[in-house]
DNA sequence: GGCAACTTTGCAGATTCGGCAAGTTGCGGT
DNA sequence: ACCGCAACTTGCCGAATCTGCAAAGTTGCC
């Protein structure tokens, strides 16, 4: 989290993270899940298969976890939105927030067609639905306790908070597909502030 | 699906996946998931390990089964609801069904508290998070589907049946988890209609 | 009865997973 | 500056999983 204050071993635990798991993606993308040995990933970010382990269970786990990353900055985000401020709106603006941060193309790939390509197809790989969605799930708890602390209410308790923080969660899922696919392309802006204009709203039926 | 409507070899396939998916079930209730290997799991269910693999890609896979048909059955359930109902009635009603079909819990163990007890390890288990998900996905793309068809929205288009599919999805966790795990325990149905109405009202704060 | 389609199964090779012990390196106390 | 501890990396190894392939056993249908 902190990329500032730690020391020099705290620092370099995260470069070998981040630097794993875009290795994971960039050859997934490239290649497709199947072609990616986990050999291949650890020898792209200079470290051993051993070391992969020690990171991550699994390519898929590496692959998730910017998503994931970015699930719990936006649950960070939430807990700093002023209390006084409506749900949804704290809740809005906090997943803006966290989107800003995590650059998903980094490099520069920014407007590359396979690369946009590759992504697609990567997403849709089922094996990793459940990466993702396990991403997001280990999110939701920090998010239904921001939530819980916010609203007063008691996660062990009330379904309220778990109920809130699971939305939010396929929310972002659907967010972030429908970026990735939408042709005309659409602003991640303009799909948040939709997307959890309807959730506040009681997801009327369009007509 | 079809349980009966089909030859006897279609049954018999049905009979197998069950007893797997169920033993599966039962060994890690009994000893934890690491404790079960996919090799007891065959010998439980009466087929070779190979066979396991042809009916499911991972020990997760198996156990989740049950879960996943049962989303699959509330999915085909909401399409055999009036087209005139208010979605979220039909919805309610369709989880309903979709729940009152499948027995979580056969045999002898309805009250046995041991079981109970080991039931709430499986589903705590980070390793099954996913699988659980996952499988809440896979039925999402019926329950999109339906929804567009209800609604006479695009899937591939409109962002509201996705949307609504995924917070169903988001919320029959969340029921379910609160269900295992509410102490005293709360009905089905009187969980189910808590927590499909918030929806519809929008998720106002508590206070 | 007999053929065609489907399912089960054993086997083998590739890959992944996780414990263990040895080697390295950052961090803090003296 | 020095030293010892704790953390991290790594290689090695065995257990477990996954998958293709071909043989053997079943079922459905004429």
């Amino acid at each position: 989290m902190d990329t500032d204050r730690a020391g020099l071993r705290e620092r370099k635990k995260q470069e070998t993270r981040i630097a794993l798991s875009w290795a994971a993606i960039r050859l997934t993308v490239e290649r497709g899940l199947d072609n990616v040995r986990i050999e291949d990933i650890a020898a792209e970010a200079g470290v051993s298969t051993r070391t992969f382990s020690n990171y991550f269970g699994s390519k898929g786990e590496a692959i998730v976890a910017r998503h994931h990353d970015r699930a719990r900055a936006i649950a960070a985000a939430l807990r700093e939105r002023p209390a006084a401020e409506p749900i949804w709106d704290a809740i809005t603006q906090a997943a803006l927030e966290g989107f800003a941060l995590g650059q998903p193309v980094p490099q520069g790939h920014a407007a590359d067609q396979s690369w946009l390509e590759g992504l697609r197809l990567m997403v849709a790989e089922p094996a990793l639905q459940g990466e993702f969605q396990k991403a997001g799930a280990a999110a939701e708890a920090e998010f239904a306790a921001a939530i819980a602390e916010r609203t007063g209410t008691d996660v062990a308790q009330d379904v309220y908070p778990r109920l809130v923080a699971g939305v939010v969660g396929a929310a972002l899922n659907v967010v972030t597909q429908q970026w990735l696919v939408a042709e005309p392309p659409q602003s991640l802006e303009a799909l948040l502030r939709d997307v959890f204009g309807r959730l506040a709203a009681g997801l009327p039926e369009p007509h």
